[in-house]
DNA sequence: GCATTTCGCTTAACATGTCAATTATTTTAC
DNA sequence: GTAAAATAATTGACATGTTAAGCGAAATGC
C-alpha cells in the first residue's frame, strides 16, 4: 500500500488514522469501540490516536448522555476537509490496484480475508 | 492466529521470533537481509530480535569471511530444540486451520497474497 | 437496595513497525 | 588506484501492536 502511505504523507497521516477518519466519514458520529471494530485496531491503539487527531483539530470527543462511559467521537470539520481532499487520489489508486492485480482477484482476496476474520471471532 | 500464540506464549516467544527461527530451520545459517525478506521483517526489526534471541542462546551471529558486511545467523542448538517441540502442536493448529477455513481456500487465500505481494515489490 | 459482574475506555509497559540517518565495507566508474 | 556509489547492518526516534491492569459507570443477581 505503498502509493496510500505516500498520499498520505503529504498531511502528516498514517494509514490507522486514515482509516479512522474514512470510517467515520461514512458512519457518522461513533462510539470508539465501533470505531475500533471497523477500522481494525484495538481499543488502546486507537485511544492513543483519537488524542493526537483531537489535539490535530481532525475529531471531536464528548460524553454519550445516556451512557457516559461512552465516548461518542465526531468528524470535525477539518477532518471532513482531509477526506475530501484525498477522496480523488485515493480512488485513483484503488482504481489502479483493480487495474493490476485484477478486479476479480480482489474482491476474492477480501472475501476470503473476510471469512477468515469470522472465523477467528467466533471461535471460543 | 490466536492459537498460535497461545502456544508460543509458553516459550516467551513472539510469532515475528518464531517465524526467524523457522526459516533458520528450514534453510540453514543465512545472512540476515535474506532472514528479512522470507520472514517478512524489516531490517530495523530483525536486528533487535536477533539481538534478543542471541542472549537467549538460541542463534548465533557471526562475521562473513568473504564480506565483512554480512552477518551470518546460525540457529543453536537450543533454537534446534525450540522448533522440535513446537513442531507437532504447530502442525496440529494448522490442521485444524484448514479443517475449519478450508484447505481450498486456505491455499487460494495464500496464492492471492503471494501475487500481491510480487506486485508490490516489482512496482518501481 | 446492594454486592457482583460486566462494559467502555484509559493507562502502563514492552515488542514491533517504520522511516531517516549513520557506519563500515564493498563495487563501480573513471 | 582512487573517488563516488552501492550494499549490509545498526541506531535513533517515534507510531503502532499487544497484553495486562485499572477506573468509573452500568447492568445483573440476589
Amino acid at each position: 500500500m505503498a502509493p496510500f502511505r505516500e498520499m498520505l504523507a503529504q498531511s502528516g497521516l498514517s494509514e490507522q488514522k486514515w482509516r479512522v477518519l474514512r470510517v467515520l466519514s461514512e458512519t457518522g458520529p461513533m462510539e470508539q469501540t465501533a470505531i475500533s471494530e471497523a477500522a481494525c485496531l484495538l481499543l488502546p491503539s486507537l485511544t492513543r490516536m483519537l488524542t493526537s487527531l483531537e489535539k490535530d483539530g481532525l475529531i471531536r470527543r464528548s460524553a454519550d448522555t445516556t451512557d457516559r462511559r461512552k465516548m461518542i467521537v465526531t468528524l470535525d470539520d477539518a477532518g471532513h476537509q482531509l477526506i475530501a481532499q484525498h477522496s480523488e487520489s485515493s480512488n485513483r489508486i484503488m482504481a489502479e490496484l483493480e487495474d493490476t492485480f485484477g478486479a476479480e482477484n480482489l474482491e476474492q482476496l477480501l472475501d476470503l480475508l473476510d471469512a477468515l476474520n469470522k472465523l477467528k471471532t467466533n471461535e471460543k
